[in-house]
DNA sequence: GAAGTGTGTGAGTGCACACTTACAAACAAA
DNA sequence: TTTGTTTGTAAGTGTGCACTCACACACTTC
């Protein structure tokens, strides 16, 4: 028994979140994942439910980390004012984002919503990370709303690259996004 | 000669973005545009120049609508103030994409940007559209960011469903977006 | 009406990939 | 040592899909 069911499926669920981010569910084959977990795609096969059920499993380890890494970022602003705590919480998740795959899983995931158990696990993720940031930062409704506003403008910038282009318009919406 | 070729262009081309913005490019194939816009499978070939030639100019199409009705939007408020201008631009989209295909086909798109030919195609689209309404609307940089961060977080709702889930966080991030 | 040009398709071809099955090796319990 | 359980894989199987090609039909021009 080299190593036991569980622990692989971890392994297996860091390997598909990186995997995945890349070219998304559809373009990614499960052997592509099998290869950068070092196993064979039969055995992924046995440790999930299909190439959905990975997908689906991937989707909630991404939004465990980023809810880990907010809550991490909260303690940074202990007895701060919401607009403190939603400044260190956006500070963590701009760390956090600084190897880009959990940006880009989260924007595969939100692509292929289409399929019912995906779209379920990308609300549950966002359902997580929500309810802490209101309730942890004490925000209003608005506030909350901008933090997320500003997040996904942070995808966009991302996913096209835009960090990179030096004409006024990009640079008018990237100015101020921390660490794209 | 049953009609022109650029006309069966426009044609295959309003139906790529309904067909492509449903389940993303790598998951749509080429024969369910085909048969959306009535034609064979070969001719689609012999329109445009592979799959990815037909989802680069789909992409075109689909910012080109965009730019025109936040464009017939802005002639709304002649003479407005940029807060004026950008709430009468705003409202222009939102009743474009009450449809939801323009919405999901820019989603798909952003989710493929690992192709570079795709990746191009939608900084261009946002280049057009960012440069249209900060010259258009007279407004500040930061501005144009909040209507770009604002437009986005209506992508997520509307992909996630967040508008039918009735908890207080879906509440707060969906209240004032309008019509998702 | 013959020849040329543009529009359109049916019938393939080859390959990638999701998923299965039969089987083997490591370990545990008796 | 035998029996059972869990970890692991090599080698398929079937299907879906991007792309091609040979061919047919419409229309024009001379």
């Amino acid at each position: 028994m080299r190593s036991t069911a569980e622990a692989r499926r971890v392994t297996v669920l860091n390997a598909a979140v990186s995997v995945f981010a890349r070219a998304g569910f559809h373009a990614t084959p499960v052997t592509a994942v099998a290869a950068a977990a070092g196993i064979s795609e039969a055995y992924v096969f046995r440790l999930f439910s299909g190439k959905l059920g990975l997908f689906v499993a991937a989707a909630g380890a991404c939004f465990d980390r980023i809810a880990a890494a907010i809550e991490a970022g909260a303690e940074r602003a202990p007895g701060g004012s919401p607009e403190e705590v939603l400044d260190a919480m956006g500070g963590a998740y701009a760390e956090l984002i600084a190897d880009r795959d959990l940006l880009l899983f989260q924007v595969q995931a939100q692509a292929v919503t289409d399929i019912p158990e995906i779209a379920e696990a990308v609300r549950a993720g966002y359902r997580q990370v929500a309810t802490f940031v209101q309730a942890r930062a004490g925000a209003s409704d608005a506030q909350v709303q901008q933090f997320f506003a500003y997040g996904q403008l942070c995808h966009l910038i991302v996913t096209a690259g835009l960090e990179q282009v030096p004409e006024p318009w990009a640079r008018a919406l990237t100015a101020g996004i921390r660490h794209p």
